[in-house]
DNA sequence: ATATGCGTTAATTAACTGTTTACAATATTA
DNA sequence: TAATATTGTAAACAGTTAATTAACGCATAT
C-alpha cells in the first residue's frame, strides 16, 4: 500500500540538498563532473547512477542507497505506466 | 555496516525460484520474453530492468522492489570497485 | 540419419549516460 | 550601461547496455 503516488525524480529530491547559494557549476566542480550532466540529471533528464549515488553520498555525507534507491522507485514507476504483459502467475505444485 | 559482501546477482537468485524441471525455454515463454534474454539474466550477463522486475512480480509473486533492489545493491557493489574521485565533503555552515 | 529441443553465443538495433562545444536567455556586478 | 557569470539546452561523439533474431553446438528421440 506504500509508494502508491508518483515518486519525485532524484533530481529534484537533490536540488533540496543544494545549500541556497550554490550554484550548479560550483556544484558540478566539486562533484567532478561536468556541469551538463549535473544539470540534465537536477532537471530529470537523466537518471541517477550508481556511480553518480556514490559522489553524492561522498558529497552530501549520505548513503548511496539512498540515492540509487529513488532511482529504483522512479524506474518502477515508470515502467508500471508502460503496457504490461498479461502473464499468468507460476503454478506451483503444493505451496 | 550491512551489505559487506559481495551481493548475489539478480539471476543467480533467480534461478532458485524456478521449479526444478522448468526450462529456460518454458520460462522465457511464460515471462514473454526471448529465450536469449533470460539465459543472460539467469547467468548475469545481464542486468535485471525495471520492467523485467515487474514481470518477475507477476509470474512469482512478489514484489518488484525485491528485483529491482537486489539490482541496485549488485550495481552499488560494481561500482564501488571502481577507483573513486577524491571528493571533498561539503561544508556545511552550522551542522 | 533426421529431426527436435535446449542453452549459449554472435550480430544488430535502440536507448542512455557522460563529455565537450556551442548558443541563447537571464541574472549579477562593475 | 556594459561586461561578466550562470543556466538550460542542444548537437556530436564515445562507451555501455538491454533486447531482439539468427545461428551454432550439443543432446535426445524418432
Amino acid at each position: 500500500m506504500s509508494r502508491m503516488h508518483n515518486p519525485a525524480h532524484p533530481g529534484e529530491v537533490l536540488k533540496e540538498w543544494l545549500p541556497e547559494q550554490m550554484t550548479v557549476t560550483q556544484a558540478a566542480k566539486e562533484l567532478q563532473i561536468s556541469r551538463v550532466t549535473l544539470s540534465k540529471l537536477l532537471n530529470g533528464k537523466a537518471g541517477l547512477t550508481a556511480a553518480m549515488a556514490l559522489r553524492l553520498s561522498a558529497w552530501l555525507g549520505t548513503t548511496p542507497d539512498v540515492w540509487l534507491g529513488m532511482q529504483t522507485q522512479w524506474d518502477l514507476w515508470q515502467a508500471k505506466k508502460l503496457p504490461k504483459p498479461d502473464i499468468k502467475p507460476l503454478e506451483r505444485l503444493q505451496a
